[in-house]
DNA sequence: ATTATCTATAGATCTATAGATAATGC
DNA sequence: ATTATCTATAGATCTATAGATAATGC
């Protein structure tokens, strides 16, 4: 959505309608609230189908966590998901503190949840603890949609080969620090 | 700055005036050329201060890999970062190309590039190709620059000790993804 | 009669310009 | 005389409202 790719202030109510074809006073008819109801609405249901499309790319990638982060990955990829941390610090504070409290919240448990169930379910002992996981979790997915924002110009493979060496570069490097499983902690200093 | 920290469009002449102490007007004797050419002239600044501010802090890290990118995150969690993915989709579409194009060249001189050094230069054999180190580099700034946004509520420990953590789970992922130096591939799938 | 659009426009806000004012440095 | 601000305001753009218009469904 625009919104979502360039942010609140920057899109106008011209512009989304002309990507509706229609005319600006035309949005009204639908949304009486204007821009911030407009906004807000589709913020949410736009963070509804993220958790609905995330959670079936992870559930459908069957059990082995490799390959749910790899679909996880692929989703990201395909889907324009919005920087949660831009989201906060460039529009919720046009928002009423209340709905920005709330929206956040929707999008932390769209997206940053269920890739913190992934990593806290992983096969070690002790598996990550929950704050672990979610540190994991926004790193991932930050890392997953930055490379979705790079240029192809810049990428010398596609981007799904190097989310997926990324996914390995995460999951072994996440093995290592968990002492049970890795062999050794990468001290180099 | 404030154009970095909420970008070009919602941020007004008038904000950033007042942030200055002055009038909206008395902004265009110091920069006769407007809001636009105000915009490139401080993140020309900004991004000539961050080259400079991490290249310093690299080398004042000594040779060790791990202590040169902690010292990395460690600056970029008390930098204001741009993220550039954002910058490029929301930011650059108002600047004609040319400008955008230098602009952004020169965002990622200052900032993917020195990093880029860090893991193309990793004690190992092969060390990482310029190509995967570049990504290594674009995974690690999103990362720990997210890590930067997240407001301290949710910080279940201090960042910096986030950081930190991250930059093992990197290195030592990195590492078993170069046969030479890691243990094993952690191929699960 | 309801639904979904349109045109026209008021009011607010934003960028940019013109010209006045006050302080400093010759 | 130069420097750094100010007030006032023109012109552009944006949000939102009012009322007209055309198509569809009873």
């Amino acid at each position: 959505m625009l919104f979502s790719a360039r942010g609140y202030a920057a899109v106008t109510l011209k512009d989304i309608a002309g990507a509706l074809g229609m005319r600006q006073a035309s949005l009204y008819y639908h949304v009486p609230g204007g821009k911030e109801a407009l906004f807000i609405e589709v913020t949410e249901r736009s963070f509804a189908r993220h958790r609905a499309g995330l959670t079936a790319a992870l559930t459908s990638a069957g059990p082995h966590p490799r390959a749910t982060l790899v679909a996880a990955a692929r989703w990201i990829l395909l889907q324009h998901i919005p920087d949660l941390g831009r989201m906060l610090n460039s529009d919720m504070p046009a928002l009423p503190e209340a709905e920005a409290a709330r929206l956040m919240r929707l999008g932390f448990e769209a997206l940053l949840v269920p890739i913190a169930g992934v990593f806290a379910s992983l096969p070690m002992k002790p598996p990550p603890k929950p704050a672990a996981a979610t540190l994991y979790a926004g790193a991932f997915i930050s890392t997953i949609t930055s490379l979705g924002n790079l240029p192809e110009v810049f990428a010398s493979q596609p981007k799904a080969a190097m989310a997926e060496h990324l996914v390995d570069v995460f999951l072994s490097g996440i093995a290592a620090q968990h002492p049970k499983r890795g062999r050794k902690r990468a001290r180099t200093a």
